[in-house]
DNA sequence: CAGTGGTCTAGACCACGCG
DNA sequence: GCGTGGTCTAGACCACTGT
């Protein structure tokens, strides 16, 4: 492993990192503003704020345009459970109050949407886009894809909660033979990183989830944005006999 | 879902993205000089640089200290297979050839790592550092703890290549009941960055995968580390009856 | 050596949140 | 309006790569 010279940002972010451990800042609280901070290190505010990028990232600190930048209070993390086991909330451990808005647009598959369902261009899908908030927080953002006979009328209405919506889903779906579940790294896109309220500069945690049925049918596909500074994903795999038995 | 101003950063990173898409630049190729696309953007290099990093975040470019920003070549995508059903190369699908350097230590447990595999603080652990090339590109960065005294005295030895380590590691496994995966986005270290040649701006996947034996005893940790730009881990499911009859 | 990207400066100006 | 963070400028200087 390589060692490289530490830098200014580097060297800022660790005290920084430490000023919170050690509680001199304490969570909830906000940090003397970025100018302060820069004098104080005696660095230009871009240098500073590239240090706090990097405990942004960390999920240590969040900024907030026009209040300040603030020590985030722990446990806040966001689990997605991969598996598909449960369709509620796109699978988050849901300890706070999660609301969740959808909205139901019926748009043709094309390029890469329909490929992932395996259905060809121009055929009918129902979009369900979901935005949850934690609070006042944005929290995630949820695209689903269902071809359009799998979807039962009742759930077109916009006026649905969410809750319905799902369970109309999940009553009409038919029973899965596989979820894959493809997880990368990219940045947000614009609108990704305003709904959402993060840095389009920080990645986030993209999923991308199709479910199969027993007859070999994509009967949905999900595209999953989740800030990177407070999200993993959890992958459980349960063996009944032994692992070398398996194919690859 | 919110539309903001587009910025200069944006305007400009989709300006290239066009450029690389439709050919005008194509893959393997530099582009030109930061300086010259500065000018010719009439922006800063502070803001075009933060445009390279979008398409650098995307895997679309590439940049070499001292030598320019050039267009990555497709399909040199890393792809982690979840599910610890093979444990050649870490889970690379590895379509060039990959040289693997393992440096193998004997360490206790300690903090998170005694966490994760379930033992006692100052219990002895075997790390094996596993440093994955492909051709010149370092390409992963993996850490794997496993209790001593499944390991044989014959993979300690560090004459041994990365296959034969493994091999002996797998023989000594007793039967697998579980493999569970925790994927998340961080900012690489410094040391990571600068092993793996990556920015220190851009998220890394880190996977942490904890195996169990059928007596619910941990028989390796690993901690992975993937280029954000280039890499996906991928999980799929089966399931044999009603997805619904399963426990939560 | 020349040419490239990497880091950093010391500001300017704009957008947001709140009184 | 004032204080906050967000974006951007027009450079300087250092580090790496190749000749």
């Amino acid at each position: 492993m390589i060692q490289p010279v530490p830098s200014r940002r580097d060297t800022i972010a660790d005290d920084l990192r430490d000023r919170i451990a050690t509680g001199r800042i304490k969570p909830g609280e906000r940090l003397p503003a970025e100018a302060h901070l820069a004098s104080e290190y005696r660095v230009s505010t871009p240098t500073l704020r590239s240090a706090l990028a990097v405990l942004q990232a960390e999920g240590l600190v969040e900024k907030v345009h026009g209040k300040g930048n603030f020590v985030r209070r722990p446990l806040q993390r966001i689990t997605y459970v991969g598996g598909g086991r449960t369709t509620r909330d796109g699978q988050h451990a849901a300890h706070a109050a999660l609301s969740v808005t959808v909205h139901t647009t019926r748009i043709q598959a094309r390029g890469h949407l329909a490929t992932l369902l395996k259905v060809s261009p121009t055929s009918p899908l129902t979009e369900f886009l979901c935005l949850s908030h934690e609070g006042e927080r944005p929290h995630s953002l949820t695209r689903i894809y269902v071809p359009c006979d799998l979807v039962p009328a009742a759930a077109l209405r916009e006026s649905l909660p969410y809750e319905g919506v799902m369970t109309c889903l999940l009553r009409l779906r038919p029973p899965l033979a596989e979820v894959r579940e493809k997880v990368s790294v990219r940045l947000p896109t614009r609108e990704e990183a305003s709904t959402l309220r993060i840095s389009s500069a920080l990645g986030v945690l993209a999923i991308t989830r199709q479910m199969t049925d027993t007859g070999g049918r994509v009967v949905e596909a999900a595209l999953l944005v989740l800030p990177g500074d407070r999200a993993e994903a959890v992958f459980t795999t349960h063996y009944v006999t032994d692992e070398r038995t398996a194919e690859e």
